[in-house]
This record gives C-alpha cells, sequence and structure tokens, in this order.
DNA sequence: CCCGGATTAGACCGGTCGGTCCACTGATTG
DNA sequence: CAATCAGTGGACCGACCGGTCTAATCCGGG
C-alpha cells in the first residue's frame, strides 16, 4: 500500500480540497487552513509537497487542465462521431457536469485566471497553457467538420475553435452569475444549431 | 467649494482607487489599507462612506455600471448610424479604451462576479442588474438591425444580445490571460463581419 | 534491529486583514 | 457665539494570513 491506509494519498487530498474550496471561494478567498481542515492535513504535509501558496495554485491548474484535455481527447478524436457532433460532445459533457455538481459550480482556470493574472505569472503561465491545448483539440474538430460539410468555412478553424472557447467561459460566467445553467444551453443551442453551420 | 479643497470629493477618490486596484489585484487580493493609501483617505473616513469593505463593492460595481450604459445608452441609440454599426461601434470603443488603458487592464464587473459569485449576495445582485441593463440595450439595436436586414434573424434579439455579451466577457478575459487586446480584435472580426451577417 | 530519508504533525512567527472607536475639525445653523 | 453634526484622521483590536521550524513517526534496506 503506498496510500497511507486512508485509501488517498496526502497530496492528492490537498489537491481535492484546494480544487473545491479555490473553485468556491477563490485562490484569496480562502486560507491556507481552511483548505488543511477541509483536507484533513496538517500545515507541515503542505509544505512538503507545495513550496507555497502559489505553486500548489499552478498545480491546481495543471491538475484540472489535464484531466479536462485527457476527457476532451477521448471524445473529439472519436472517428465513428462526426466532427461537429463530437464538438457538441465535448460541451454537452461539460455541462452535465455542471448540472450535477449544482448551479454553483464553476471551472476552476478561469476563476484562477482572473484572480492571479496581475499577481502570479507561474498561474497565469499554466492557464495560458490549458487554454492553448484546449483551443488546439477543438480546431482540429473543426477543421474536420469544414473538410466534411458540417461547419461554416469563412472562417479558419484556429479562429473558430477560439470562438467556442471565449463564448463557453462568457457562457460559464453568466452561469455563476445567474446560479443557473441556462446560460450554458444558450451556449449549446447557438453555437451548434447556429453559428457554425455552414453559410447558405 | 463642496469638495474638500483638494478638488474631488472623499467618495470619489476612494471609488476610483478601488476600481484602480480591484481591477488589478482583485477583490481580495489587496487590503482596504492599500485602497486607503492610494486614495490618501484614512481609515475612519472611508467607513464614514461605506459600511463595509463589501458594500464598498457594491458601490464600486453599481458605479462602473452606470457608467458603462451611460456611454453605451449614447452609441446605441443614435439614429443617424446603422444599428449593425452602432453595436460595432459600442465594442470599437470598449475596446479602444482596453488598448489606451494598456494590456493589463480589464473590465472590473466580471472580475468581482467571480470573486464574489459565492461570497456576497450583494456584489453578485449588482452584478445581475449590470449584465441584464446591459444585455437589454444591445437586444434594442440588434431588433432594429434585423428588421432592417442588416442581422440575422434565425434567432431572437435577446439570444443574440446575449451572445455578444458572453462572447465578449470570453473574449476580454482572454485579453487578460494572453496579455494582449487580439482576442478582442477576434471578437470584434468574428462577430461583425460574421456571425451577425444575415445567412444566405 | 537499527538507521536515515520521507513524511506527518502542529506550535509558533511577524505581518496584515477588515473593522471599531473616539478625538478632532470646520462649515452651517439658531 | 454656542451648538450641531457630517466628515476627517488615525490609533487600536482580535483574528487570521502565509510561511517556518522542529519533534515525532513511518518504513524500506543493510
Amino acid at each position: 500500500m503506498t496510500p497511507p491506509a486512508d485509501g488517498i494519498d496526502t497530496r492528492t487530498r490537498l489537491l481535492d480540497a484546494g480544487a473545491e474550496l479555490f473553485t468556491k471561494k477563490g485562490f484569496h478567498g480562502c486560507g491556507l487552513s481552511e483548505v488543511l481542515q477541509h483536507a484533513g492535513v496538517p500545515k507541515g504535509s503542505f509544505y512538503h509537497h507545495f513550496g507555497s501558496k502559489e505553486e500548489f495554485g499552478v498545480a491546481l491548474v495543471e491538475r484540472a487542465s489535464s484531466e479536462h484535455l485527457e476527457e476532451l481527447e477521448k471524445i473529439v478524436s472519436d472517428p465513428a462521431t462526426p466532427p461537429l457532433d463530437r464538438l457538441r460532445r465535448v460541451f454537452e459533457t461539460i455541462r452535465a457536469a455542471f448540472a450535477e455538481a449544482g448551479p454553483d459550480s464553476t471551472c476552476l482556470i478561469p476563476k484562477l485566471a482572473l484572480e492571479t493574472a496581475h499577481l502570479s505569472k507561474p498561474v497565469l503561465e499554466a492557464v495560458q497553457r490549458a487554454y492553448r491545448g484546449w483551443t488546439e483539440q477543438l480546431a482540429v474538430a473543426v477543421r474536420e467538420g469544414q473538410q466534411r460539410g458540417e461547419i461554416r468555412d469563412d472562417q479558419a478553424p484556429e479562429r473558430l475553435a477560439t470562438m467556442l472557447v471565449m463564448l463557453w467561459e462568457g457562457a460559464s460566467m453568466r452561469m455563476q452569475v445567474e446560479h443557473s445553467t441556462a446560460p450554458l444551453d444558450d451556449f449549446l443551442a447557438l453555437a451548434f444549431d447556429s453559428l457554425l453551420r455552414p453559410l447558405g
């Protein structure tokens, strides 16, 4: 047994607690002590695994990003589904996750992004990597969709992919403000039944 | 002389300082003492004008929102310009403001929105009012544009207006992450030269 | 069986947080 | 001129912040 008897290893427990609490209250909105209490881990262990709160933030972004990309990749590279449907499925999956987690959930990444953009270069860079990776993945499917005539081709695939990400982030922000997943529904309907459709 | 000799009244000085600092560092990212020092105002005065930091945040959102709406209204209700161009001009104006203020500027509102959504109901409600007001204004111009055939009419004007706001917020978030106004340029080009255009 | 690095455990630190309190000022009243 | 009172100025508060430090504990290899 590598994990310390209670099943999950300390580092993971810290990351889980951090993800949950920072998602709710933000990076500066809650102190380390709260994270530690929530994780059931003393301070010494925290500073054994992470050099600082900032470094902890970077690790959180990176974990969230890689988990996200992993799942995304599965959906986006499925050759059995038409590209446009794959894209729709990507966002439907995330919406379902939000719906299940309740109307108060948010992406951790944009939250930390806005909060630390001017304060922590390392966190910001982690966020940049996350967005770029995400956009790249989507662009692949967009390009394929364009080749098949499922998606409008008056714009470069990267551009449309960026648009999707921006619109999605706007929608998920709105979700949080309105305490409702309706903006995500609007996003899905608009993006896939209207905006991306081939012209004429 | 109503203002206290130095020209600007204390409350305004506090709001100015708060807007600047919270825009940069976020609500929890800087303390009152920093705001006070920046405004050159002692603590006693602050708590004379505002009941708490939270109330101060609400006042900031409300001021930002009403300034924004005021300017918006001027542009959007100009009968001499075609509706689509009015809309474009709205966002071009904001982009210009960001470009001038440097790549590190942000909207105060989304920043406070994400940061306080789970922590302060009053601030969140102020943000909701801001977004709804904004969307309503835009929807008027969108409807008019649809009637004139300048804007696609396969979606309700409120929906397209909401889309514009969400996409814009996503773009301005991206601006901050990338330290560049390029996402705003993408937004303008995409929204007004492509997404809103009439179909076929 | 004992050693030594990895990890856990939590007391402790100076500094800063949001907020309170009260003495003071100065213009406005009667 | 005295009374008033919105507004100013800043010392002060307990709580909590992120971070340090050292002692205790665990555990695999000699």
